[in-house]
DNA sequence: AGCACGCCGACT
DNA sequence: GTCGGCGTGCTC
């Protein structure tokens, strides 16, 4: 008897495996994707081992092995136990990441009406009649449909209908139903050509049937069934009936860059600088015993990192290996894709989840086949399938979306790359303009390479050879200086004098502004209480061009109230300013100014997207207004100004890292300016002008930042200095919430005394930011020291909890 | 996700 | 005494 140590699709403890009987029908191989019994339902499992003896006495057999799915290499199963163990998710959970599009199976429960009606009990709500008549017009529906439609709480009616009798449920498997897309065409049947008396006669009536064997003899290419049918109508199954004509089904490669045509580009000659940068990594890659084997490239902006990253890749390549090159995903846009898909034709593949579920599948499957040198794409391109894996690089590594916050497991992509890196012998690069503090921190310790590029060069993309650019002129306007001397709009004396004289002499103006909206929220001026969001208990925000309150957490949108609802009080005034109130106020300040406004509701899609882009690179508006979005990476030569109206949005929020986001977002918007021939200046106005971040960021000067940064975290015991993990819960009722949470909290307070990890504190539990998110409540705590995890000792958490380790943000 | 087990209140 | 509420833990 064989036997199968397997992962199971349950919420089990980190880790963890059962054991199963292989049958002798059954070719069963490490890392295969299997269907197991499971108490009394059957579900997906990964193979992790291929043991003597089971760890239990009585094991039931593995039903079945997954066809469709290609096996886990020994690597990956070893990245989905760190990752388990690690991230505090089930080891099927973490080996799930690594599945083909489409591989991992959905549970999902169906409701549909009793069939005859059910007992009559007692009287519905209006809100369940409408339930059950949702399900009267289908035949079932899954809860997620019914929640779609219905809302959130349409789960709780769903049940109380099921006890009531009238409405039953039933449990299925959804696959995400995507596959490999094919298409049928017509030709003329080798049969029917070659017979002696070439085609056989047709009847004279047959006439459409002669035209279509007509037309595709005529046509080269073969001939869409589909087009046949339109055309020719019912000739063409008569003439598939007879066998003169042939079907022929062939595979369709849903290919995202199909049709884009990138100039091929040669590298460029390297600066000094960009040199020994890359010459440090192709050492690293030719040699596996270079240690450490993870860099940091410390460069600002347009200090030319890509090409030190196209460098390398081409060394990777010329080895045989392949490579990974992760980018935030706001950067995924043509520029970037266009940079390697010219260095390297044809051997880019993207993964992002801007493709569509077919582009991914197939790009999936092309990648895991080898066809592909590098991988491009955003956080979930580390497990790419990309066999003898030589690179990987994680561009704006310090970026946060690089970590998973809304789904378990809730990795970082750039940890997860290290270690899968650990696991090939790969290279890691890392490459920022502001690193990320921790990873600074590292290699100062020596854990990784430091390599800096220090000064700018011009971009290819901007024309001519590398030559140093200088940084733009900064200056930091304190505002609270401008409210002493009368001035209340948004913009400064100064903002407004170089934005006049920026738009006079025709050059590009970006202004940007950490917010949505026109104001950021309503509140009295009587009593001070502000208009929330019903179901999030944060503030909802204005948008002038919609007339509605939006939250910005569920989207739930209303008219505003004309007055204060708590207090009763008429005057509501709007807080804050918004990209809107700032694009009115150009509008007022310089009437005929083109402006663009970019933010998220403004730009929902990547073609608006692209197309809002080119509308300010072709010159045809002269002022981007946005949020944090056009801070990232891209290049536009023609902005001379760019405004920083409010400086201070976030930078005092009760979070470890806000000072460090708000450093790494004024170098990265600082950073827009003057990248063309003429230079640029800089403004930022601000309330807080001493602020540390604020200053080392106008100074551009990252070192200036890190040394005041690094010695409050180290009195905060804040991250170098320890780990965090967040524990999260979240419950309809506000007290229920509260209790469990205080519950769990004296639990683990009790579980690390008895232990005695005195090193390991348990912080809170405190309500989490915001305090309620689609009617449920959070509260939260977090667990704080050098290896927090030991308290929580490799058991699930209890029900209804969330683990994020190395949290992000305050989501 | 189900189902068994088990520990406290209502009741034949 | 028992029946049954659902809170807790297990499923190889």
């Amino acid at each position: 008897m064989r036997f199968a140590e397997v992962a199971v699709d349950a919420a089990v403890a980190p880790d963890r495996t059962f054991s199963y009987s292989i049958p002798s029908s059954l070719e069963v191989r490490l890392g295969q994707v299997v269907r197991v019994p499971f108490g009394r339902q059957r579900l997906q499992g990964v193979v992790f081992s291929l043991p003597a003896a089971p760890q239990v006495p009585e094991t039931r057999d593995i039903l079945s092995t997954s066809v469709s799915v290609p096996p886990l290499t020994d690597v990956k199963l070893g990245l989905a136990r760190w990752i388990s163990s690690y991230y505090l998710c089930s080891l099927f959970d973490a080996a799930a990441l690594m599945l083909p599009p489409g591989g991992r199976l959905r549970r999902s429960t169906y409701y549909s009406i009793t069939d005859p009606p059910g007992p009559d009990g007692h009287a519905l709500s209006p809100y369940q009649e409408k339930v059950l008549a949702f399900l009267n017009g289908r035949d079932r529906a899954s809860e997620e449909q019914v929640t779609r439609k219905m809302g959130e709480r349409a789960g709780q009616a769903l049940r109380k209908l099921v006890d009531r009798g009238l409405v039953v449920r039933s449990h299925g498997w959804a696959g995400t139903r995507v596959s490999r897309k094919t298409r049928d065409f017509v030709r003329v049947a080798d049969a029917a050509l070659s017979s002696p008396d070439g085609l056989p006669a047709l009847s004279g009536r047959a006439e459409r049937q002669a035209a279509l064997l007509d037309h595709l003899r005529a046509s080269g290419p073969p001939v869409l069934l589909a087009d046949a049918r339109k055309e020719y109508g019912s000739a063409v199954a008569a003439l598939l009936d007879k066998g003169w004509l042939e079907r022929e089904t062939v595979a369709v490669d849903r290919d995202p860059l199909a049709g884009d045509v990138f100039p091929p580009a040669r590298p460029i000659t390297l600066t000094t600088a960009q040199d020994e940068a890359a010459a440090a990594v192709r050492a690293a890659l030719d040699d596996a015993s270079v240690s450490p084997r993870t860099f940091l490239l410390e460069g600002v902006t347009g200090s030319g990192k890509t090409e030190v990253y196209l460098n390398a890749v081409e060394r990777c390549l010329a080895l045989s290996r392949k490579a990974i090159v992760m980018v935030p995903e706001i950067a995924l846009t043509r520029q970037t894709i266009e940079r390697f898909a010219s260095r390297f034709p044809g051997q880019v593949a993207v993964l992002h989840s801007g493709l569509s579920a077919g582009e991914r599948f197939d790009q999936w499957w092309k990648v895991w086949q080898g066809e592909y040198g590098v991988v491009i794409g955003s956080r979930s391109a580390v497990f790419a399938p990309q066999p003898d894996l030589g690179l990987i690089i994680v561009d704006e590594e310090h970026e946060w979306t690089y970590k998973e916050h809304n789904a378990s497991p809730r990795y970082h992509a750039k940890a997860v790359a290290s270690v899968l890196a650990g696991l090939t012998a790969a290279v890691v690069v890392l490459g920022s303009a502001t690193p990320d503090v921790v990873s600074y921190h590292r290699a100062q310790r020596g854990e990784l390479r430091l390599l800096r590029l220090a000064a700018r060069v011009a971009s290819p993309e901007d024309g001519g050879e590398p030559e140093e650019q200088p940084l733009a002129n900064i200056e930091v306007v304190d505002m609270r200086q401008e409210l002493r001397e009368g001035n209340r709009g948004i913009f400064s004396r100064s903002l407004k004098s170089v934005l006049g004289r920026c738009l006079q002499s025709g050059d590009q103006a970006i202004l940007f502004l950490n917010r949505r909206g026109t104001a950021s929220y309503l509140q009295c001026r009587g009593c001070g209480s502000t208009v929330d969001c019903r179901r999030c208990d944060i503030a909802v925000t204005y948008h002038e061009d919609k007339a509605r309150l939006i939250c910005h957490h569920c989207g739930y949108r209303r008219v505003p109230p004309s007055n204060c609802q708590v207090c009763g009080y008429h005057r509501l005034g709007y807080r804050g300013i918004g990209t809107q109130s700032v694009v009115a106020e150009i509008g007022r300040l310089y009437p005929g100014a083109r402006v663009l406004r970019w933010d998220r509701d403004s730009v929902s899609n990547p073609r608006a997207y692209e197309g809002l882009l080119e509308k300010f690179r072709s010159g045809e508006a002269q002022v981007l207004v946005g949020t944090q979005m056009i801070a990232k990476g891209l290049h536009f030569p023609a902005v001379t100004l760019v405004g920083v109206v409010s400086a201070d949005v976030g930078i005092n929020l009760p979070d470890y890292r806000a000072a460090e986001r708000a450093f790494q977002l004024l170098c990265q918007v600082a950073g827009r300016a003057g990248r063309g021939p003429s230079g640029g200046s800089v403004v930022i106005q601000t309330f807080q002008p001493d602020n540390y971040a604020i200053r080392a960021a106008a100074a551009q000067d990252y070192r200036r930042y890190y040394d005041r940064e690094l010695p409050h975290r180290r009195e905060q015991k804040s991250p170098p200095f320890s780990k965090l993990i967040r524990l999260l819960y979240a419950h309809t009722n506000r007290a229920a919430c509260e209790r469990e949470a205080l519950r769990v909290a004296e639990g683990l307070r009790r579980e690390r005394d008895s232990w005695g990890y005195s090193d390991v504190d348990v912080l809170g539990p405190m309500p989490a930011y915001p305090a309620r998110v689609r009617g449920h409540y959070r509260w939260q705590l977090h667990l704080r020291g050098p290896d927090p995890r030991k308290v929580l000792d490799g058991r699930p958490l209890p029900k209804g909890w969330s683990a994020d380790v190395d949290p992000v943000g305050l989501a």
